[in-house]
DNA sequence: GTCTATAGCTGGATAGAC
DNA sequence: GTCTATCCAGCTATAGAC
């Protein structure tokens, strides 16, 4: 026996393990193209000549990997609500059940909006008429829901806020100013760093009003 | 002479009145066929031969009115931001300046979200990735800013509110918690009645927290 | 797996007869 | 002013050769 510590070896990929390889790797270029196209001339827009020119094939040669259209519309809206989600789960791990984690949480929205608007539209906006999420997506979608419900009640079981509202109520207005901003910046300053943009400058104006409406004391 | 007393004779329009007033009543027609196309099927799906099939014509006959799909576009975009101020401007003449004022002016742009969907998509988001209003568009669109920003300051000066922040920071905020609600409310119960839906119930609360936060005396 | 070819459809817009 | 006929473009999706 040699006494050469055996060097963990690359191991050789079957034939199909590295048919499985290119695939997938394909399926992650198709995706980033058709983010791109959705980037560039609005998510509904979305047009499979150019995502197949972009990754030098053929419109028809996509069929080998998505069944349809809305096939990728489906795959990137999962995407979208799972980074969304990991996202979140990052900062609150970061932060901890505080004051300076809301605001980050809430903050997060509008950023996530702003580096991937394709995703933030398709998941959030209804930008494509008659794309309507499988039930795989849907399930992905009330995962979400329930996240940021929870998320929301660990702040106040925490004593960061106190409310004088229900939990579900407070979450809806959080969220529904954070939406609204968000809007306001996508709509009008895009490109700007949130920090310092007319919209995104007013979340610690926000939740300092709103802490001072459920909190007065 | 006849002591007969003379009754105001209905005027005889001249042919050429005639014509006009037939025009404008296709006009108006045709327009009307375009919102309900937009409401049934989303407003990036209006198309102008289910339009002319239901105002009783062909496509062509359209563009004797019309120059091109987007000038259909432009005039339901300008209608609806006439449409939103008018009816503003009558809540404002009702109420006054006060507190129910506000309620209500703020109570109005979800109102006018489900009343008129369709002029509210045109007008207050992006539905038709392309279509970007023209000059006159964009005028009258500078106007209802400014009419909102007005609107808000009367309400400081007479002490509705008093805000410790500058007043159009404080419109963006009211803005932007109108249009999340209203978001989730024309995504979950768009035909909830708006005092008591999940959404529509949460202005008042809203209201009241930020006042809170304004004025904690 | 990728291609060419093409079916099949939709929809905006124009030409020209009536 | 309205029509028929048509152009033109764009797009999704399939068939079948290689």
């Amino acid at each position: 026996m040699s006494d050469q510590p055996t060097p963990t070896p690359k191991r050789i990929l079957s034939p199909a393990e590295r048919r499985q390889r290119n695939r997938t790797e394909m399926i992650e270029a198709i995706l980033d193209a058709a983010r791109a196209v959705m980037r560039e001339d609005g998510v509904a827009a979305l047009n499979l000549q150019e995502v197949a020119r972009r990754v030098g094939m053929r419109a028809p040669s996509l069929y080998t990997y998505f069944a349809s259209k809305n096939a990728i519309y489906e795959a990137l809206y999962v995407m979208g609500i799972r980074l969304y989600r990991e996202r979140l789960t990052a900062i609150i791990q970061t932060y901890g059940i505080t004051w300076e984690g809301l605001q980050a949480g809430l903050t997060h929205y509008m950023t996530f909006a702003k580096e991937y608007p394709e995703l933030y539209q398709l998941v959030f906006e209804r930008p494509v008429p008659g794309f309507v999420p499988s039930e795989e997506g849907n399930a992905e979608g009330r995962k979400l829901i329930e996240f940021t419900y929870e998320h929301m009640s660990r702040y106040v079981e925490a004593g960061v806020i106190t409310p004088q509202l229900p939990i579900e109520q407070v979450s809806f207005l959080f969220v529904a100013l954070m939406h609204g901003l968000t809007a306001m910046h996508m709509a009008n300053e895009p490109d700007a760093p949130i920090e310092t943009s007319r919209f995104g400058s007013l979340i610690p104006a926000a939740m300092a009003l709103l802490r001072a409406g459920w909190s007065p004391k």
